[in-house]
DNA sequence: TCTTTTCTGAAACGATCATTTCAATATAAG
DNA sequence: CTTATATTGAAATGATCGTTTCAGAAAAGA
């Protein structure tokens, strides 16, 4: 037979989100993603694929991630506000912390307009978050840890606030901002 | 003397702005802007400047457009909370009926964290936006017609919330969920 | 070891990028 | 009308874009 494929793909492909998380799609060239990713050009497209292809596997990457910390998070044996607690908390360090803002929102402004496929894998990845929130919400609910409201919208509200935020942060880069909107969040629910 | 400049200056920066809206700073070619300024290059050097000086221009003209329209509504003489209704249902269709979503939003994630002019013009504009809002709150608060709070808070609230409605039109393109949202916005502050 | 298959690296591909050049053109002042 | 000055359109600039080509290196089976 003859020689095998030689670097790893899934490393690869970390790297490559690394570079499309910084510059967005537009602005990572290949020369920036093939170097990053330490690969020929040539290698790319034998396995992966073009930039969009790469792009699709970056996304999916980083959406896999999140699924992974939902799983985790659902099978939580905390009670079912703690979990919300935490996950809120993980929100705001999210924001605060993170000096490129989020994947797949800058992926949703920048492309999701026009292509089908970026926007259908972020499609699931919200409505995996939505689901998960949602019945999170409805038990704090039903163990009375909450205000019972409809769940459902308090979960859009929930999403929605998280992606306002890293707009605030990267206008106003202002930690204490976004930590008081995450308290009051917290307040208005147990309230 | 010498010949004048020809073409409208305002028009073509107007005309520039829906290709920036559409196709996102780096997603535009200077071939695309001045198809659509219908304008030569030479002439856009010449008068306006490069492309990014050109961007400039158009955010400018965008939240310009925007001061308008709160000068507009800040001197209004209906009540503090008719006016916050009349902003709330102008902000769902913005985002309901936009193809493009909005200007200054995909701008922000864009390039406000690698451009320092572009992200101070967004800056001031959430500003002005903010200023707007936390006193239209307050009066309304002041008169009873809305639940006593810190409006700071609620304006944070209102703002983060407006991005990610449209995060979610694009994702869902779903009206009725955004309508919903809102609806649930004005329950919340009247309760 | 030899053959066969496939991957890698360097180079080159045409296309398009933002930007500049410059001669022709148009205008206002003298 | 002439002259001086500024704008325009067309073309070309070098750089960079995403992508492809291809010879040579590498590995597994015979």
């Amino acid at each position: 037979m003859a020689r095998i494929v030689e670097f790893d793909q899934e490393l690869a492909v970390r790297r490559a989100m690394e570079v499309f998380w910084e510059k967005g799609y537009k602005g990572a060239s290949l020369r920036d993603l093939t170097k990053a990713m330490q690969i020929n050009p040539s290698s790319l497209y034998n396995t992966i694929g073009d930039k969009q292809e790469l792009f699709v596997r970056c996304i999916r990457r980083y959406t896999d991630d999140r699924k992974e910390y939902i799983a985790q998070h659902a099978a939580s044996s905390r009670s079912p506000l703690q979990t919300l607690k935490l996950f809120l908390d993980d929100a705001v360090t999210n924001v605060i912390t993170g000096e490129r803002s989020c994947l797949a929102i800058k992926a949703a402004f920048e492309v999701a307009g026009e292509d089908e496929r970026i926007k259908s894998i972020l499609k699931d990845d919200e409505d995996a978050m939505y689901r998960f929130l949602r019945s999170l919400l409805a038990k704090a609910m039903k163990q009375g840890e909450i205000r019972k409201e409809d769940p459902e919208l308090i979960t859009d509200y929930l999403l929605s606030a998280y992606t306002g935020w890293h707009e605030s942060f990267i206008l106003h880069r202002d930690p204490v901002k976004i930590q008081r909107m995450a308290r009051y969040v917290l307040k208005q629910l147990s309230r």
